[in-house]
Formats: C-alpha cells, sequence, structure tokens
DNA sequence: AAAATAATTTGATAAATGTCAAATTATTTT
DNA sequence: AAAATAATTTGACATTTATCAAATTATTTT
C-alpha cells in the first residue's frame, strides 16, 4: 500500500519475504509532465542509515523521541500501542516496503513500539532531511503525504475489522489481507509462514490467542486452509474471501 | 489535536459547540526562524469555498473523487466507514479544528462518509492549491504532514480501545476524551449536549446501542453522571477517569 | 397540539468469546 | 541430543455482550 502507485521505488536487496521490483530509485510525478517523469536521487538522499534488526530487536519504542521514518527493505516488523496499565494492541504487522514511524511526526514522539519478528533490514530516512528535499521535490512530498494518508486508510479498515466483524471474518480478513499483501510484493498468494505468534495475530485482531487457535482449527476442519503450526496454504481461497467479505487492506 | 502547537490557526466565526481562540491566520514555522515567526496568508489561500451543511446532510460519501480537505469550522460530524455487506463502522466524531478527508489523499478516493450531526460550516481546501503553495512555505506543508499524522494516532487510540478495551471502558474513554476535547478548545468540561444518537456512539464504540444505554444507566447510578437523554453532566471526573484509564484521544 | 416517527430504555434470553488449567508440541539453549 | 523454555492446542466452564421484543420517551411532521 505504502509503495504502490507513487512512482518510487527504493533499490531491492532481497528478503526472506522477498522484495517488490528491483529498480534503481525513480521518483516521478504524480502527474505525467507535472516536473518530469524522469529519476531523481531524492529519496536517496533522505537515508541516513541503514540497520540490520535482530528477530526480537526493538526498532523503536513509544516515547520515543522522533527524527527519522523507517523503510522497511527486508524482513518483518509489529508495531504495538501500549495502554497505561500494560494491555497491548498490535497496531500493525509490516513488511518490506512499508514506512513505520509515521505516527511520530504530530507529537515529536513516537507512540507505538515496533518489534521486528524476524531479522530485517531497515533505512532510516531523516525527517530533516525530508522537510529539506520536500521544498524542491514535489514527488517526494507527495510520496510520504500518500504513505501517511495510506496509513489512515488501513487504520480506518482495522477499526472497522476491530469494531464490527465477528472473530471468524477477523481471522479470516487477517489472512486474506497478509496474502494479498505478499501477492503484491510478487510473493506466494496462498501459502504464508506466519513470522507472528497467535498471541500477537489476537491482539491485531482483538481477540484471545486460543480464539484464533481454535478459528484456525475450524478452518482446517472445513478444508479452507491447512495448517501446520505457522505454516498455513489456503485451499479454498474463495470461501475465506466470502468469510472476508466486508473489505479493507491493514497490514 | 489536528489545531495544536502547529502554529497555524484559523479565524474563528462562532459554533454551537464554539470555537477556538480566534486568531487571523497565523502561519508560524515549527522552528522559530526557520522561515520567520510572522503571519503568512498561505492557510486562506487554499481555502477555495466555505459551505453550510444542514444536520443529516452529507459533506462527502466514500468512494467520491478525492480533491480537497475539509476544514471544520462549527458543528460537527462523523465518518463512517462502510463494509461491503452494509456494516458500518463510525471511525471519527470531529468538530470545530479538525480536518477530514485525508483519506483520501491515498488512493484518489475518499473512503469514508462524513454526514453533519448538527448545522455545521465547512470550508474545503483545495489538495492542489496545498500541493502548489507547499512549494513555498513549509510551514503549511508541515501543518498537514501533523494533520494526517495526528489521525494516524488517533485511530492507532481507536484501534486500542477496540481490541482491548471491555465495553464499560469504551465508554468511560469516550466520555473522558470527548470532554478533553472541548476542554482544548475552551469549552465546558464537565457537560456535554451529546451530538451522536446511542447507536453511533455504539458504533464508534464497537458495541450495540443497548449496552451504551445500559452503561450509561450503570454510570448514573453510580453517581458517577447525571445522563438526561444526550445531555451528560459528569459528577466524577476522578472515577471515570479511572475507568478510561487506559488513554488515547480519538476523537 | 396532535399524530406520526424515531430514539431510547429495559427485561429476558441466547450466543459468542474469554478464562483457566492442563496437555501437547515447537523452539531454543546448554 | 537433552534439557529447558516457550508456544500452541484443547476442554470445561464463566462472563460478557448481543439479540429480540416490548414499552417508554423524544422529536419531528402535519
Amino acid at each position: 500500500m505504502t509503495n504502490v502507485n507513487t512512482g518510487i521505488r527504493f533499490p531491492s536487496l532481497g528478503s526472506s519475504y522477498g522484495s517488490p521490483t528491483c529498480n534503481s530509485c525513480q521518483l516521478k510525478a504524480r502527474n505525467a509532465g507535472e516536473d518530469g517523469d524522469g529519476q531523481c536521487g531524492y529519496l536517496e538522499q533522505v537515508v541516513t542509515s541503514r540497520r540490520r534488526i535482530k528477530r526480537g530487536a526493538v526498532l523503536y519504542n513509544g516515547g520515543d523521541k522522533f527524527g527519522s521514518l523507517f523503510y522497511v527493505r527486508s524482513g518483518f516488523f509489529k508495531t504495538c500501542l501500549s495502554a497505561k496499565d500494560g494491555r497491548e494492541q498490535v497496531t500493525g504487522f509490516h513488511m518490506v516496503g512499508d514506512v513505520i514511524g509515521a505516527d511520530g511526526i504530530a507529537s515529536g514522539q513516537l507512540t507505538t513500539d515496533a518489534v521486528a519478528l524476524e531479522d530485517s533490514e531497515v533505512w532510516t530516512m531523516s525527517f530533516d532531511l525530508i522537510e529539506q528535499y520536500s521544498n524542491e521535490c514535489p514527488s517526494l512530498r507527495f510520496y510520504f503525504l500518500k504513505t501517511l494518508s495510506g496509513e489512515v486508510v488501513r487504520l480506518q479498515s482495522l477499526a472497522l475489522l476491530l469494531g464490527s466483524l465477528r472473530s471468524e471474518e477477523r481471522v479470516a480478513v487477517f489472512l486474506i489481507n497478509l496474502l494479498e499483501k505478499l501477492k503484491s510484493r510478487g510473493l506466494s498468494q496462498s501459502e504464508v509462514l506466519l513470522r507472528m505468534s497467535r498471541d500477537e495475530i489476537g491482539s491485531f485482531l482483538g481477540i484471545r490467542q486460543e480464539t484464533v487457535s481454535r478459528l484456525l482449527r475450524l478452518f482446517s476442519e472445513r478444508r479452507i486452509l491447512h495448517v501446520d503450526n505457522r505454516h498455513i496454504k489456503v485451499l479454498d481461497g474463495d470461501v475465506l474471501r466470502t468469510m472476508a467479505e466486508s473489505q479493507g487492506t491493514m497490514h
């Protein structure tokens, strides 16, 4: 979602979940001709570091000072919002192509924790540089606006899921969206190795891990899925899609 | 949230819910000196029309072509996301100072419906003009980035509420946040005339209207609130705040 | 003001999901 | 590879919240 239709592409290095089309940085104006459709190097200019994050390691914590956005180059992350009393809500799962950390712009502090669920690589994009280059490059500016707006759309869909869907539908939507997202990145569209625990899925979906477990078994019994621990294979995508029928991409 | 700390202020005309401090447009750079701390007229420049919206009328619908953001000048709105099957989720309530419609940037189409819950006034801000003036005015650019980021933060909190809180807590958080928001606009901080129905509150909170009704009665019996139909008076803010203890502003 | 319509409350009951505990299976560490 | 730890599954049962229906109260229209 974050990396679609903006004309902006980061170069590819490879990832366990794979990578989107591998071009060198191409920054195209939203409307052809607006500022040419050629390439420019701005997006690479704002990248100030390239970090590897080990599985289980924290990229940032809620409360941290905001200073940059993070482009997920490879790997897999979860972001969690913590309540005062310790309760946690997973607000998203993020993979190659996603930009995270934008919630920090509003107050100057990150609001969620970002934790790697597998060994990952992240490119740090300095917000000051983004601001600076935004003066010169409308496409860069628009790219980030679009990224932010996409995050709003995603979270609206998550609210719909959490507020209006039954748990069975939630799990179906979760799987469909995950598969769609993998598909959009040119990866498996009927098979996934889940990088998150049942507990993390449950937190994201607003249900208990036991409920996630039971529903996966149910789907398995109905021959909709083949479930082998964290390895999921979709046997009947149509049925799954029908159950998910309510829409919204939210990974 | 949207209008805080950016240095940007829209002029005030008056509203049934009142208005924030009434200055003429002041666009200040985020960092003093960045581009001066004087005034500039950019924010007014991007306003292309000022519309009155009657209670019950629709400002925009999901699917509408995106072309502008809307500044709520007075009154009260709800935004709803519809599922394919017709189920609706209220994703937010919006009052003076809020900017709505930013979800449309991502795809060029608005994703929610915006409906006035009382007679309202809205200023239309052309996105093309925003883009245009963003070249010249970093503060304007930053204002909208911050607005978008604030919406992300709000929706993250909503996800926490919907995913992790019990219904009693949800109602408490709802009231606390509403009161806080009114307070931040210099209005009543212990009394509200709700502009939305029990059903709309329920949709927002992911519970049924009957549950909302029962919980308001419960709070009333415990002398936490005085409830007279849509007129709510907080009798014990401390207890309410304790119940809401999990935080996040989400109106 | 009366009539009609819409919103809210309330009770009785049902359904969905959570809780707890124990067993099983994976994964990581030694 | 064994031991230790963590994750997952499963069952029995509790709890919360939804559903349905009817009565009541507000609000809007005539």
